[in-house]
This record gives C-alpha cells, sequence and structure tokens, in this order.
DNA sequence: CGGATATACTTGACTCGTCAACTACCATAG
DNA sequence: CTATGGTAGTTGACGAGTCAAGTATATCCG
C-alpha cells in the first residue's frame, strides 16, 4: 500500500533486476577464475579478444572503448596494464597523428590463447548446465537487443 | 584458423558476451540518470529498495549484502553514505551484540519514493521498448537461472 | 590562408567496491 | 569456566573505472 510506488512487481523491473543479479553472479565468479589463474580482469580479456579478432590484430582505442563499452579513458588506463606485460603494443598511425592503434603482440595472443581454454571451458560448463541450445539462443537474441544505439548492427 | 581456439561463436559464449554488453548498456545509463537526479547509485537504490520491503524495514547487513552481491565491506560502505545522508540508521540486535541492523528512515523511504518514480519509468521505457510482454517474462526467467546457489559449490 | 570546431587521447582527482586482516561476539564441548 | 571455532562487522591498502579538463592533431569554411 504505502509501498506501491516501490513496486518491485511488473515484468520489465523483474527483468532489469534478474539482469543485475546474472550479472553480477556470472562476472564475479569467472573474473576471479581469470585473475587466479591467468591474472587478468574479464575486461583485459575481452579487450584482447576484441584486438584478436580485429584486422592486424589491431584498433583504434577510441573503437576498443566502444565495443567492450568503457569511457576512453577507461582504455587508456586497461592498455596500460597490458602494455605493461608486453601483451598489447602501441603503433601510431601514419595516416592521423591524433591515433594511437593498440596492436595485440604474439605474446599477447598465447596468453589469450592460454586464458579463453579455461575460461571458455567455464562460461560453456555454467549455461549448458543450466539451458538447453533452444533457451541459450533465445537468452542471448533477447540480451542483444538491449544495447542502445551505439554498435548496433554494421561489421564492416 | 589460428584463432580457432578464441572463437566468439558457441551459443554460450555469446549469451555471455550479451548478458556483459547488456549490462554495461542499461547500467551505465540508469545509474547516470540516478545519480544525476537523485544522487543515488543502483546500488543505493537497490539497497533502500530491499529495506523498503523488509519487515520493520529493516535487514542485517550481511543479509543485505547476500541480496545484492555485495562484500560485507562493499555493505559497510555503501551503508556509510546513507547513513551520513540521514536515509538509513543504524539498529543494534538486542538479542546477538554482533548484528547491526540498517534500517530505512522515513527521509530514506520518501527519498526511495522520488527516485523510484523515475527510474522504475526509464526501466518500464527501456524495457517495453524492445520487448513483448511474452518475451519480457521469458527473458527475466531465463535471467533469474543464473546467479549460483550460493552455499552449494566449492572445495571442502 | 587562418580561425573555429571537432576528434583522439591522456591525466588528476575521485568514487566504488574488493581483499585480507582484525575486532568483537556467540555457541558448544570438555 | 575456558578453549575453540564460527559468524558479524569494520578497516587499510589497493585496483578499476569515471568525469572534467587539458593537449595535440584534423577538418571545415569563410
Amino acid at each position: 500500500m504505502s509501498t506501491q510506488l516501490l513496486a518491485r512487481e511488473g515484468a520489465e523491473i523483474e527483468a532489469f533486476t534478474a539482469l543485475l543479479r546474472a550479472h553480477a553472479a556470472t562476472t564475479r565468479e569467472f573474473n576471479a577464475d581469470l585473475v587466479a589463474d591467468h591474472g587478468l580482469t574479464i575486461n583485459d580479456y575481452e579487450v584482447m579478444l576484441r584486438l584478436a579478432h580485429a584486422p592486424d590484430r589491431r584498433l583504434r582505442r577510441v573503437d576498443l572503448a566502444e565495443e567492450v563499452f568503457l569511457t576512453p579513458s577507461g582504455i587508456t588506463r586497461l592498455l596500460a596494464g597490458l602494455e605493461h606485460s608486453g601483451w598489447v603494443e602501441r603503433v601510431s598511425c601514419a595516416s592521423d597523428a591524433r591515433v594511437t592503434y593498440a596492436q595485440l603482440t604474439e605474446e599477447g595472443l598465447e596468453k589469450l590463447r592460454a586464458a579463453a581454454k579455461s575460461h571458455v571451458a567455464s562460461i560453456r560448463i555454467l549455461f549448458s548446465e543450466r539451458f538447453s541450445p533452444t533457451e541459450l539462443e533465445a537468452l542471448r537474441d533477447l540480451l542483444q537487443r538491449l544495447p542502445l544505439a551505439e554498435g548496433a548492427s554494421c561489421e564492416p
């Protein structure tokens, strides 16, 4: 009654709450494993993964930021760590002196492969324990509708 | 080929990636609004909401931590802010001197109501723009399966 | 050309939350 | 009663990421 306005009810709110919890739970788990086993955070991993799949294994820092939903300064800081470890190198751009690419090194790729092995396995286990293939697809498709504006669709 | 091991393919990985992105996108949006309009973070809000729905509007700090997926120290810190603003009070427990309840004050409830008004509206809009009622339920149900069972896991 | 505006990135100061270590209290067994 | 072990909570040191402001370069247009 007095808390009517604060209703937790309503499928939208429930869905969002579930999203928060699901993220907190899974992320915490995977991140802890990744850090313990490889000294990488999830974001380190995601960034290196994007680089690995990019042409020449390099990406502009802005674009990278957008892909993993970090701010430009966040990316600067994250990359500082990866550069320090020798997994990513700065490469300057001939045609535009403002841009600096982040490029995955050979060691970075090796590191990523090693990390991927256990990380991917954990993800597969967690998700396939809980969902059928059909549900998995449904979940993915629904979640993919959420990110607003930006990275929508178009890949080169 | 050489990146085969790093495959982004596989419904489990895609689902998890989508979860990361969906969380980052929505959370950033809602959090920014909440902070700008009411000076509350999403976690502040979620904590106050739990308190509002609890008997006597109070909860043990441990239990609160568990509900919002924070560590005990995280909760201490978060509550320190809310106590400072007068929205939450510490109440000690008669039967067990170790526990301190966090109790939502009258002002806290008012604050929460005000924040809920716009926050809930934003959530509803974002989600109902993208999903039908049926999809919303599906999404919620799928996400609710993810948080791992607390005590269950781990090593002896 | 040259000034205005926009873009790419970095830096300082700060917030939020973590972990590890610690205090304080409770419960139970000998 | 006391030792022993478990639970509730706080604190210090730190990491990760944010924002606001700053620098450097590009681009557009009179």
